[in-house]
Formats: C-alpha cells, structure tokens, sequence
RNA sequence: GGCCCCUUGGCGAAACUGGUAAACGCAGUCGACUUAAAAUCGACCGCCUCUGGCUUGCGGGUUCGAGUCCCGCAGGGGCCA
C-alpha cells in the first residue's frame, strides 16, 4: 500500500473519466430490477453553479448512489430550465442571442456539474429551450385546449412595467414584480389561461396522500388553494333609483353570524358599485380611488379599511322590514367569491374596523363560552371563537355550527324567482394559471389568429412552432411581435393571411412537466411514452423551499393535465418530496459600508473573538450577520475554487456534514478545512488497514474475542448508517462513519505486539475495511474508488453494491443500564441484555448509592424499562 | 393580524415511539515531534460554592421519569393576509 498523500485532484479525474467510459450510470427502461427515480431540481442555466446547487446535488447524488448500491434501477437525470428573462437581459447589454447565451452557460455549468462526480446519466439530458423539447410542450398545450382545459380570456393582469410582461398572481410578491422588483399595474388583457381550478378540489383533496411531503410544504399549499365551505346568499333590494339589480348575491363562511349584520360591502369593480358610481360623481371618484390604491390582498389589507354609502339598502333575508345599508369599500375583492359580502362588525375584524370608521354600531351575536350574554361586548377584536349563539332569534342557543346548518336549511327553502335564496358553496381562493408572456426567450404559443376562423391551433403536423433566430432586443416589448415577418402566416383552417400568436408560456411551464420527458427524451413522437408510466412518480424529489408553493403546485396540476388527456397515467409527479435549506456565509464589510469577499480578507482569531482584516491593506473589516450567500453581500464561495483546491469530495462531505439537510448550512473555511483532514486521515486509516488485512483468509468457527469486537462495531455502524441514509439525515450518517472510523483508529493503535493479529482478526480488519469504504462511497464516491482499487478489488466500487449488515452482530449481549432514585441518575449496572426483571432489579438494588438513598427502607416502587433504565421510587 | 415552525455548550449540532442530555464535528487550551512554523499525533474542553450540586429560552403542569407531552409568556423564522 502506498503512503503519499491522497492527491484528488488526479484521482477525480481519473474516475470521472472511468465511469463515463463503463457508462457506470446510464440507465435503461427496461432494466427488471425494482425502479427508483431520483430528482433534484434542474438548475436555471445562469452561468455558473452555486454552493446551493452543491448542496442540492450532493444530497441527490448520496440517495442515487445509495439507491444503486442496494439494488435498485436508478434514474437520476439532469437537464437544464433554460427559457427565462435573464436570457434576454443578457442578449439586450451584451448585443449577443439569448440561444448563445443559454447554451454557453449550459457548457460551463455541465462541466461543473461533471468535476462534482454526480452519479447522473447524461445521455437523458434535455434542455427546455431546445425545439425538441417545447415541439412537445405545444403538443401537450394543444391537447389540453382540446379537452377544455385552455381557455383564454380577458382579465385583469398584473403588469411589470420593467420586464414589459404580465405576472402570475404567483409572481406578485408584496405588490411588486418576483423577478424585477417593479411595482405591478393592473391592465386588461386577453390571456390564454391553463384552468388549474378545474383541480382545486383534488389538488386540496391529495395533499392528504402526499405523506412523504414536508407538513410544512403541504399547508402551504392547502393555503394558497385556499377551499372554504360557505353559502351564497341573495340579499332583496328594496326599491331604488340606483341599480335595477333585485338582489345582491354574496358569498359568506359564517351564514350564523347573519343576525349580526350592520352592512353590505361591495367590491369597487362591482356591477351595482359602477352604476352607483354613474349616478353619484363622488363613488366615481371613490372608485377611482382604490383602483389607483394597489392591486394586491396584501395592500388592501393593510390599507385603512374605506367605503362610501352607495344610498341602496336590501333587506334582511329573515326580515324583510329590516333594511341593511350597502357600500362600496376597498377592501373587497371582485374575482374572490361574488364581490360582495356582508359584514358582521362583532365577529369579523376587517368588517369591525370597518364598521368603526362609519359608526354602524356592534351587535354581538356569539357569546364565547364562560360569558354572560348580557353583558358581553366586542370591543377593538372581534370575537372569531366558538361559543353559543345570542340576538338571534330562532338561532339563539345553537351553537354556531348548527346555526350555519340551519340557516343554510331555512335559505334553501325560501325562493326568489325560480331559484332558492341561499346555496351552499365551494370557494377556491386559487386563480386559472395565466400563462401568457410577452417575451421572445420562452416556448410559443401554438395558435393562430385568423380574422375568418378565430383563434386556430396550429396543427400538430406543423410543431414545433420555433422561435426565429434574427430578432433584435433594441426596445422594449415583445420581439416577437416586433419581428417584421415571423408573425404573418396562412390560416391553417381557411388559407387567408392571418396571424401568429406573439405571447410566448410562462417558464413554470417548461419545468411543470420536465420529470416526465426524462423518462424518456429522445422521444420524437409524443410527450411521453409507456416509460413515463414505469419512472413515475418521483420517488425521492430534492430541492429549495421557494418552490413549495408555485413549481410544485404547477407540477402537480400537469400530471393531472396530462393524465386527463392520456400522457401520463399517475396523478401525483412526487411521492417523496424533500426541501433542503440555504447555504449561508458570514458577511464582511468595510468602514466605508462596502462588501467584501470572503477571498479579500484574513481572520484571526484573538483574546476577543474572532477579527477580520482586509488582505490589501490590513484595515479592519467588520463580521457581519451570517446571510444567504448572495452576489449584493459578495458572501459566495466560488464551487470551482473549492473543488480546484480541496477536491469535489471533500466539498461534498462537507455540505452534508454538521447541519440537518432541511436546515440552512454555514459554509465556512475551517469546515471545509475539517472535512479535507478526513479525507486524508481516511486514506492514511485505509493503508494501515490493508496491511493488516494482507492474506486474510475467512473467519474461524469460533471466531476471537478481539475479532468479534470488531465485527460488532462495524456491523452495528453500518446498521445505523443505513437508516440516516434511508431518513435522509447525512449528517448524522457522517457522524456514524467518523465514530466508526475512530473506533478502528484507536483499535489499531491498540495493537502493541505484531503476535495479536491473528487470522481472525486479519479478517475482521479486511471485512472493515470493505464495508467502511463502501459506507463512505456515496458520499466520497472518487476516494472510495481509489481506496477500493488500493485493496485489490476487480472492479469499481460503484458496482460493488451495498454490504450486508448482520444484525445478530450488531446486537449486544450484555448492557449497561443507567439506575435512577427519584427519576434522578445515581448510578449504573451490568447486565445481560436477556437479564430477567427480577435479576435487574436485585442487581440495582445492590448498588451501594441506592442502599444509601435508601437508607433501610423498603422502594415504593421499583420501575424497569427493558434494554433502558431501572428506576428506584423511595 | 391569523396560521405554522424553531429556541440544547464558545459555534454547527446529537438524543428512534417520554428513559444515561451534549454523540459527531468546528473553534480553543495543554503536551509530543520540529531550529521554528505548518501539517500530524495525544490529552482536556457545559456551568458552579466541585467526594457534591446545577443545566435543554422563561414560568407553570402531567408523569416513577420531560429537551421530548400540555398550558401560558418571551425571542427568532416562515407562509398567508
């Protein structure tokens, strides 16, 4: 065995080389061994790769690599989300294509990827801005308009005024644009929309089954689908000479608060709202008003609540003498429920307040339970509790669910006109998808507008409809539409001239239904294929929380999209779904504010605490807040420095290591710096093994003390690293191999005399040493190649699968049980592990710090937990 | 404002369904090797009034026994509004 130091950067070459020549990791479908389909998130082609995508991988590749040693046909793939607005940014300052830009940095990041060691089969990759690609996303656009779920209408969008495109609700944060940070306008628009909502109920509904999701992910987006059971009610109006509407229709989840009724809120869009606006200059002005206020939820919450009598008044559904007024007021939505509600000062909060600012008074009408209907009052909260109900009437005593139901009972009966007064009602708060952009570097809409027959697909022979390659990005808008002839085409249907659609799809799009193409991608026919059915769903999906809510939701929509038009046969993408944390990184900051690298400083570590220095001048750097590594803080770490200098091992290791994966990382030097002394403490710890294990023959039948030992801690190790690995805690997997690893170190510095290794033992040395590499090997898959090869084994390690744990080893025969008084430790005791309860507790009871507790006395109580704890009760 | 999550040594953390709190590592201290340093190796490393006592953000509760379960409070984070 040689003694060198390990050299990675020769030996990762070296391996990369070998497995792309085994084609180690190429997977084929019809491989009879179980499936299983591991996905991390594919990277937007930004440029260069990040130390969150380090992370991403790394946990990807452990579970890949695992997954492969124990047996089963793995697909793990990589691709590239490839559409977007960066592309265009890039081709406006640098003059230059989107398509050149995206597929150069495609080639730098692919080499990156490459130099990390990932177990992926490249031949799958697939790039979403490759017409061999969107060819099949128009396909499947085109098949969901034909089943109906396309529709394409006109709509109030949210309008970047910076990116010059419409946003999805989704991509509205706080009011202002995901990517450019624009405040958003509203603007009408006629938009092709994919009709998620037909969904809603089942995308709820499934949440339930998705048992291997984050609770957290899951009531995102239970939220965001937002369901809530309620009735629609139709208020009478009483006459007037505003709107000749007869009745105002609302939507309420608490029909039992009716009685508490103080107002009618109407949103400032509203039919009855506009034309008590054409009658009045003042609503108008008011109207205008909130329109100009900001358009998103979180605004018209936070706003002041507003409103102004619009004159009508409509009557109580249980009293039609009792007349309620009706406003116009900026904190209703018209695309939520009907545009309208009623109001219940006492139990809502938004209406409360709102009730204050027009002096409409309070009637409680749910008395929270240990209160006295009598002088119970709301004063600035409203009481959104249970209770029971009071002031109203043939309500009075319910509960408030029973009143609902009854309420709901006595509207049903009552008709106006043809149809009952009130309806129960299933409300969504999510929207149809809006997929329409007006971008060049995104997949084209596949229509035709034709001034004769409408809007006409275009026929399935003609895809992919592809983007034109001389377009220029000099003004702003859409080039597309700019291009002087790309548009204008023949009506498939009836020949005239007519014209294509310019809006090219949303780039959630691409990445909604990219886990099925890898199952197949040299497919030219269709979307999918019989393998997409065998692959899916996802058994093991990896990547960042801010796609809980969007991508996933998008993603899962599609399945159900493309089971209804037979692409796909499951409903549900991912059946595991994991979200790893951030990669953070100290800050560091000059006296003059500016940021500093982390390369542009020196730290020291002194009497008080840690201090850092500017390597150009030696001037104090301040340590700021440890952050998300971002390029505004200049807090990154470059992967390709880390893995030129320490080897894409070490930083692998080191990204799983310390912190759980879900939680975020602090990537730091003396980290990374610990983890490379592992790498070269193991490959000392390999030489010494081997030589130990030279001319190791089998076990004996009655195999030494010493020898088992050994055995005990290696099987017992590997047992656990199992199941972190299996749990998807590497970093409590790493810190079984280290303890490991530790036990056989000092195990071999045990060894005083050459005379005590004997056969056995020489077998127990070379079982260790097989197992520990191929514990170690999907986290340090080069090392454990070149250790692997050192011990003189045929093949790579890759190949060699998973070792066989022998769980009758890993058991102990005798036990330390830790003995408490009082619940409190006094001391421990020896037993065998099958020890009778009567022979633990005489044992226990022996110890001289019980008798001492004791004092005489006979315990109240003896308790024994099995295999645990003994507890002496005095 | 609502809902959810988190809070354990100097730091990252571990502790499976309530059962020896602090495994594993980082930083640090001391020692060995070295002319010296780095690297490497060995020992120590929660706190205190230290043969003992205390300790999982704070206060209470359930239990033979609570980091773990329940109630309240504080601080931090996330999502929704």
């Amino acid at each position: 065995m040689k003694s060198e130091r390990y050299n990675s950067r020769e030996a990762e070459a070296k391996w990369q080389k070998k497995w792309a020549e085994l084609e180690t990791f190429r997977t084929s479908n019809d491989d009879p061994r179980p499936k299983y389909y591991v996905l991390e998130m594919f990277p937007y082609p930004s440029g260069r790769i990040h130390m969150g995508h380090v992370r991403n991988y790394a946990m990807g590749d452990v579970v890949a690599r695992y997954k492969r040693a124990r047996g089963f046909n793995v697909l793990h793939p990589m691709g590239w989300d490839a559409f977007g607005m960066p592309a265009e940014n890039a081709a406006m300052q640098n003059k230059s294509h989107p398509a050149k830009w995206t597929y150069e940095n495609i080639a730098t990041m692919r080499g990156q990827l490459k130099s990390m060691g990932l177990s992926l089969d490249w031949s799958r990759e697939i790039a979403t801005c490759d017409p061999s690609y969107y060819k099949h996303q128009q396909r499947l656009f085109l098949d969901f308009l034909n089943a109906g779920l396309v529709t394409r209408k006109k709509s109030k969008v949210n309008w970047d005024p910076v990116d010059q495109t419409v946003l999805a609700n989704e991509q509205v944060i706080d009011g202002r644009g995901w990517r450019s940070g624009a405040l958003i306008e509203q603007r009408e628009l006629t938009q092709w929309f994919l009709k998620i909502t037909d969904f809603a109920e089942d995308l709820s509904e499934s949440l339930s089954t998705l048992d291997r999701w984050p609770e957290k992910v899951r009531l995102m987006q239970r939220n965001w689908i937002g369901r809530s059971e309620g009735l629609r009610v139709r208020f009478v109006t009483a006459p007037n000479n505003i709107s000749d509407a007869k009745t105002i229709e609302v939507y309420t989840t608490r029909p039992d608060t009716l009685f508490g009724a103080k107002f009618i809120a109407l949103a400032p869009d509203h039919p009855i709202s506009l034309a008590a606006g054409a009658r009045s200059p003042e609503i108008a002005a008011f109207i205008e008003e909130c329109r100009r206020m900001g358009t998103s939820v979180a605004t018209l919450e936070t706003a002041e609540k507003k409103g102004m009598d619009t004159g009508l008044r409509v009557q109580h559904p249980f009293d039609p003498n009792w007349l309620i007024p009706v406003y116009v007021a900026n904190f209703v939505l018209m695309e939520y429920g009907t545009g309208a509600i009623f109001g219940c000062p006492a139990h809502d909060q938004r209406d409360l307040e709102f009730a204050h600012s027009q002096g409409l008074g309070v009637t409680p009408v749910v008395c929270p339970p240990q209160q006295d209907p009598a002088t119970f009052e709301i004063g600035d909260i409203a009481y959104d509790g249970d209770g029971v109900m009071i002031n109203s009437r043939f309500l009075d005593g319910l509960t408030p669910e029973a009143a609902q139901e009854e309420v709901a009972r006595r509207l049903g009966q009552t008709h106006i006109g043809n149809e009952p007064q009130g309806a129960r009602q299933v409300n969504f708060k999510l929207r149809d998808w809006g997929i329409s952009r007006q971008r060049y570097w995104g997949c084209p809409i596949p229509i035709i507008h034709c001034e004769v027959c409408g809007t006409v697909p275009v026929p399935i022979k003609d895809l992919p409809v592809t983007l034109p390659e001389d377009v220029t990005f000099d003004r702003p808008g859409n080039p597309l539409e700019h291009h002087p002839t790309w548009k204008h085409v023949a009506c498939p249907s009836c020949g005239h001239p007519a014209r294509r659609e310019t809006d090219t799809m949303d780039t959630f799009v691409d990445s909604s239904w990219y886990y099925a193409r890898f199952t197949d991608p040299t497919n030219t026919d269709a979307p999918t294929s019989a393998a997409a059915n065998h692959w899916l769903p996802v058994d093991q999906y990896i990547g960042g929380i801010e796609h809980a809510i969007l991508h996933l939701l998008y993603s899962r929509f599609f399945a159900r999209a493309m089971q209804a038009t037979g692409h796909l046969a499951v409903k549900e993408p991912f059946a595991g779904l994991f979200t790893q944390g951030m990669v953070v990184h100290e800050t560091y900051r000059a006296s003059d504010g500016s940021w500093r690298t982390p390369g542009e400083i020196r730290l020291e570590t002194t009497p008080d605490g840690r201090k850092a220095f500017a390597l150009a001048d030696g001037a104090p750097i301040d340590i700021g807040p440890i952050e998300k590594m971002s390029k505004s803080k200049r807090n990154t770490v470059d992967p390709d420095e880390i893995i030129g200098t320490y080897g894409a091992d070490t930083a692998r290791w080191f990204m799983l290591s310390d912190s759980p994966p879900d939680r975020d990382v602090i990537w730091s030097e003396e980290g990374v710096q610990g983890a490379a002394r592992y790498v070269h403490q193991i490959w000392r710890l390999v030489g010494e093994l081997s030589e130990l294990a030279m001319g190791a023959k089998g076990f004996s039948d009655n195999v030494s003390q010493p020898a088992l030992e050994i055995r005990k801690i290696v099987h017992g190790h590997l047992m656990r690293v199992q199941d972190h690995i299996e749990r998807l805690r590497f970093n409590t997997a790493i810190a079984e191999i280290r303890k490991m690893t530790n036990a056989l170190s000092s195990s071999i510095a045990g060894i005083s005399d050459p005379a005590q290794i004997t056969p056995d033992l020489r077998a127990a040395y070379a079982e260790a040493l097989d197992i520990m590499i191929q514990m170690f090997a999907p986290m340090m898959p080069h090392l454990a190649e070149e250790c692997w090869a050192q011990t003189a084994h045929a093949g790579p390690v890759s190949e060699a699968g998973w070792p066989k744990a022998d769980a009758s080893l890993a058991a102990q025969d005798t036990i330390t049980l830790p003995v408490q008084v009082n619940g409190k430790k006094r001391g421990e005791i020896e037993v065998a592990a099958d020890a009778q309860n009567a022979l633990v507790e005489s044992e226990a009871l022996k110890l001289e710090v019980v008798a001492r507790e004791l004092n005489g006395r006979l315990p109240k109580k003896v308790i024994i937990v099995p295999k645990r704890i003994v507890n002496v009760v005095v």
